[in-house]
DNA sequence: CTGAAAGCGCTAACAG
DNA sequence: CTGTTAGCGCTTTCAG
């Protein structure tokens, strides 16, 4: 059972040299115009002895890895955790492997990250990028290292990513809240000035101005322990006494339904940015801006393998609609507490 | 911004040898009697020009990547993202990286998922294994390496492993059903034998027997299409008519209440093995048997880095007590429809 | 078609 | 304390 044939031991084995069994094993027989028979010989013998090229050397030596490495905001995230399976299961029928780690959004950690990525030679990035990060993606982008962004983008970098259209979504969930009669449309986000909140946020705004209501703003710390951030949204909701509440992540709805519910509040209608699996089984079902994850998982491979192959492209910039989908939680008028 | 500086180069700019350089950089300053201010004149320098060794060809001298192979059902349930969060944590502070793949728990992907962890050399093994995986598991003991199994073990196999008590956990949510006065207690599961599905399904016997109750089993695919389950649900539920459902995970409970809220049933009783970030905002909220995942995480990654850092040790097997938690859905007395 | 041989960059005997 | 050097296992010129 061990795992010690070389390759120079199938070239003894065969009578042949390793020349030409590396060939061979790179599919580059017919190229180099080695005899069917021979090819299929030693096809034959490295099966039956179970030979496998260690793959650390092979790296060294082509300096190709095939790892991808995938620098995430948070796996245990639905959106991100579905996410990276899709991705992984392209990667993997490309014989590409994944190798991941969290950043929970902290330009530190996703720094080091990604150093560490490339000390460990990965053949190319799809990355969350943090605040702050911009000059560790230049330096990438400078090496000619594949790459591609996703979910939030670096604004005036010209750099590959894929993102929803954040604008567009939180407009429409703004909108809908809207035409649905609410008049103290509040939005919850984060601190945080990233492409994809930032969006949201415009998003919301623009629906405000277009039916001419006021905007209420809530902000939370994103590392915050979330009985604290239930406190803060209790307070919030007493203080501003919202109709209808637009959460700009699932993460957010999650944390203020929990608000709304330990308090037993009138329940205000909520829209999620983000769908989450269980949001149409509660009661009332949670409407939801669905971002388009296969397609952007899609997107993202698609993107890095080109890259990958060479076929070295001009930065493709990809924003993919989401949807609103509508349930209960946007229509029950039962709160209407509008003053 | 180009990163060719090799060890050469530092030994070449300071004067002293690549040794010199590899033993300074590898701590072994001391042991190999290297003066202070020559390490220190080393260390300073190579943090001045930004060197980093090369891993690849560390790697392919040492045997040793650093890297710890993840094989898991799927990283987008949460149970198992959540895991993989806090493994990868653990792991990440002790210099190691998480390469991951998941198995959908088929046979085929999870041999070749480790055969090609095995080929990249990763140091050590997280595992948990589908049926059928046997052999290969036996396969990577044989050859020393470093591993442990979770979420289920392979019977009579003599190999770490990390799992909740499941027997435990289904005859207490059980139990706790038959205590509320339910008699169709029906138990829901996967046709599956891996020990934690057989254990659950013996905890569920045990306390059916307790109570002198009837059983009612149901099984299903885990690969079908998620509607075909519900429908299935739904003719099980009319045909049995249970009062209380146990859950056998929680992705069968949440297709379970799926079924149960399209159909408009009276609720019955509910309990899902595995708890859920949302199942504590449902309406009823939904009792659940919780893991005790950060205490799994723990002994995951203790167990394996022990085995890295070649304190070599009998194979350590532990059993994790779950918690019950006990919340409305089963104990809403609405739905008794008890014959 | 095939073989010899030069590395990829680093570690660690071994010999000063 | 330090330098020389032999590989780790594989790919890939460059000559046959």
């Amino acid at each position: 059972m061990k795992k010690k044939i070389l390759i120079s031991d199938i070239a003894k084995d065969l009578g042949v040299s390793v020349t030409t069994v590396s060939f061979i094993l790179n599919g580059k027989a017919k190229e180099k115009r080695i005899s069917d028979g021979l090819t299929k010989r030693v096809l034959d013998h490295v099966q039956k002895v179970g030979y496998k090229p260690n793959e650390l050397a092979k790296s060294l030596r082509t300096g190709k890895t095939k790892i991808i490495g995938l620098v995430i905001e948070d796996i245990s995230n639905p959106f991100f955790a579905n996410i990276a399976r899709l991705i992984e299961a392209k990667a993997y029928s490309q014989g590409y492997r994944i190798i991941y780690c969290s950043t929970d959004n902290q330009p530190d950690k996703t720094i080091e990250l990604i150093q560490l990525f490339r000390d460990r030679h990965v053949d190319g990035y799809i990355i969350t990028p943090s605040e702050g990060v911009r000059d560790t993606i230049e330096s990438l982008l400078n090496s000619q290292l594949p790459l591609v962004l996703f979910d939030r983008y670096i604004p005036g970098l010209e750099c590959n990513y894929v993102v929803s259209d954040n604008m567009r979504g939180a407009y429409d969930a703004t909108a809908h809240l809207a035409q649905q009669g609410y008049k103290r449309i509040a939005l919850v986000t984060l601190y945080s000035s990233q492409t994809q909140m930032r969006d949201r946020m415009n998003g919301y705004m623009r629906a405000i101005d277009t039916y001419k209501l006021q905007p209420y703003v809530k902000k939370v710390n994103l590392g915050d322990e979330e009985q604290a951030t239930v406190n803060d949204f209790q307070s919030f909701l007493e203080d501003q006494q919202p109709d209808a509440v637009f959460f700009a992540t699932n993460y957010l709805a999650i944390t203020g339904l929990k608000a709304i519910q330990q308090h037993h509040m009138p329940f205000p209608a909520v829209v999620s940015y983000d769908d989450h699996t269980l949001f149409k089984l509660f009661a009332p079902t949670i409407t939801a801006v669905s971002q388009p994850i296969e397609a952007i998982a899609d997107e993202l491979i698609n993107i890095l393998l080109n890259q990958l192959d060479g076929r070295v492209k001009a930065p493709k910039q990809v924003v993919l609609p989401s949807e609103l989908i509508i349930r209960e939680s946007s229509q029950v008028q039962i709160s209407s507490t509008a003053s």
